[in-house]
RNA sequence: GCACCCGUAGCUCAGCUGGUAGAGCAGAUGACUCUUAAUCAUCGGGUCGAAGGUUCAAGUCCUUCCGGGUGCACCA
């Protein structure tokens, strides 16, 4: 009468037996039902538990070492990959974190177990015990005497040649891509010891790792908007933190002289290629050091990560050109670097004049860019995307970064650092300010500035007077750094994307209908 | 936020100037005791992202929406 049992129908007079159903992934997962059952009815419990003893493959591949009368006990677990049955035998590829090796599984050994083992899917993970062997074809396999199942697959893996492509579908369910994509593991797991690696290199160095609030009554530190929250048993709003920096350098005034927070900021921003709203950064302060101070730590900090990670100084990127790492690393001034682009007389012409170059040279100014910013236009969109090779980019105009300590010798120009690797910026570094009342000034005058945009509010018009009172009892003049992690790992794994070294981007929520 | 591109079976993809959806893998059944993208035979699987519109007829053309990608902007 209905749709369903009509093609049921339809099936069973056209080939006479009522093996086929109509297969959806549903029937599928009603099929895998079924064989759960018949598992269990058969004694074998498909959900396994504990298993102990397991080799790692990578470890099973070692021990082979060429001779072939040796016998070799291995156990295994993972997931299977392949499944080629040929009548009374079966080779599986099993999986594991360390990587593949296929199993042999026959009539003889296994006898009534082999049955139960034909009706394995590809994605179900299981424990087997057997011993080495070399086969026709040449290959490392593990002739199976005993097999677990330990999880069956209610779903089916992506097609095993071309994999997972479809990019959204592998960052909402990363998991799946984790199983089937090598390289996404890899760029990932490669992520993880980046992130290692960058502590022990700090402890190394003698900094401490603290770790400040992420959620803040006031979102300091950085210019950007922040992710609001309420706080309900203080009955206050919140913001999530844009950056750990006031907090660490009250940890200054504390007395803690070397101090580093490897953590998550958020900042309500648009995403990209190169930005994930929230990320990792890496923050550093050193008691009684500047911005050279930083240079010396990041230059060595990235080498020496660089070097565990891959175990060279070159990169290559996809498109086949090469980031050398080798120290030293370049040191360019800001205005050098600009009077390279727009020639040597740049800061000497009138506004006019480089309104004019700059066009020349192709840029698209908005009538309104101030006079720095004309030239910033020149750096950003000019210079800085040539700078691959690292680059230590050095006395920016003040103008464009006002909250930080002036140059000793040219109040213009403020002493700080830009390390641009790839064409982006990795890491800024700064001579910190530790004057208050200076500290004050240039709080109140960002406040101005950013109630005269009339973009968004920052932190409702009020000023981290608890910050100010912390500067208040001296602050050691200090160095201070921010090494983007998201960054620096796509840089060593060679991403294009941010993305790619995110285990799960964020990603608009799907609408249930 | 703006511009461009994409969305077809569980996965990877075809589908021409509109004519009513197809392949491989995965799945089912059978054969096969050294295969490895196993092979051979047979079979099933679709709300063509969603909703409207144009048309005798829409996967295909138009509009809106949803989701994604890239670029720009915001932003270090």
């Amino acid at each position: 009468m209905n749709f369903n049992s009509l093609k049921e129908k339809q099936v069973m007079d056209d080939n006479g037996t009522q093996a086929n159903v109509p297969e959806t992934q549903d029937d599928i997962f009603q099929k895998c039902l079924k064989k759960v059952e018949e598992w269990r009815s058969a004694g074998i419990e498909p959900y396994g538990s504990r298993y102990d003893n397991v080799d790692y493959i990578a470890d099973v591949r070692g021990a082979y070492k060429g001779d072939a009368s040796e016998v070799i006990k291995k156990r295994i677990a993972g997931r299977v990959m392949a499944f080629r049955v040929m009548g009374k035998s079966i080779f599986a590829d099993i999986k594991d974190s360390t990587g593949r090796l296929q199993i042999y599984v026959n009539k003889n050994t296994l006898g009534d177990n082999f049955d139960h083992f034909s009706r394995i899917d590809i994605g179900d993970i299981v424990g087997a015990d057997g011993e080495l062997f070399i086969t026709k074809t040449g290959e490392l396999t593990l002739k199976v005497h005993d097999f677990k199942m330990l999880s069956k697959a209610m779903k089916t893996l992506p097609e095993k040649w071309h994999g997972l492509t479809d990019v959204e579908m592998r960052y909402r369910q990363r998991y799946v891509d984790l199983i089937v994509n090598d390289d996404a593991r890899d760029v990932l797991r490669k992520r993880a010891l980046v992130v290692r690696e960058v502590r022990k290199h700090l402890e190394e160095q003698g900094y401490l790792e603290v770790e400040t609030p992420m959620i803040q009554p006031l979102a300091g530190g950085a210019a950007a908007r922040p992710f609001k929250t309420f706080y309900e048993a203080l009955n206050c709003s919140m913001y999530m933190r844009i950056a750990p920096e006031l907090y660490l350098k009250r940890l200054l005034v504390g007395g803690f002289e070397k101090v580093f927070e490897l953590n998550r900021n958020f900042r309500n921003e648009g995403l990209s290629r190169r930005h994930n709203p929230e990320f990792t950064m890496l923050e550093i302060y050193q008691a009684y050091g500047d911005c050279r101070t930083m240079m010396a730590l990041v230059e060595g900090l990235i080498t020496s990560v660089a070097n565990k990670i891959n175990g060279s100084m070159q990169i290559k990127k996809s498109d086949g050109t090469i980031i050398d790492l080798t120290p030293p690393w370049t040191i360019a001034t800001y205005s050098d670097l600009v009077k390279s682009k727009g020639g040597p007389d740049w800061f000497d012409v009138d506004t006019q004049e480089r309104r004019k170059r700059a066009e020349k040279m192709g840029l698209r100014l908005d009538p309104k860019a101030a006079d720095f910013e004309v030239t910033n236009e020149v750096y950003e969109k000019l210079i800085e995307p040539t700078l691959i090779n690292p680059t230590f980019v050095t006395r920016l105009p003040a103008d464009l970064i006002p909250l930080a300590k002036r140059c000793d010798d040219n109040p213009n120009y403020v002493d700080v650092f830009e390390l641009e690797i790839n064409g982006q910026e990795i890491a800024p570094g700064y001579s910190e300010l530790n004057d208050p009342v200076e500290q004050r000034k240039r709080f109140m005058k960002q406040l101005e500035g950013n109630s005269a945009s009339g973009d968004y509010e920052l932190c409702e018009g009020k000023v981290d007077e608890d910050f100010l009172n912390a500067l208040e009892y001296g602050m050691p003049p200090a160095g201070g750094m921010g090494v983007g992690i998201d960054r620096l790992a796509m840089l060593l794994t060679g991403a294009d994307s941010i993305r790619d070294v995110i285990l799960f981007p964020h990603m608009r929520p799907k609408s249930n209908k």
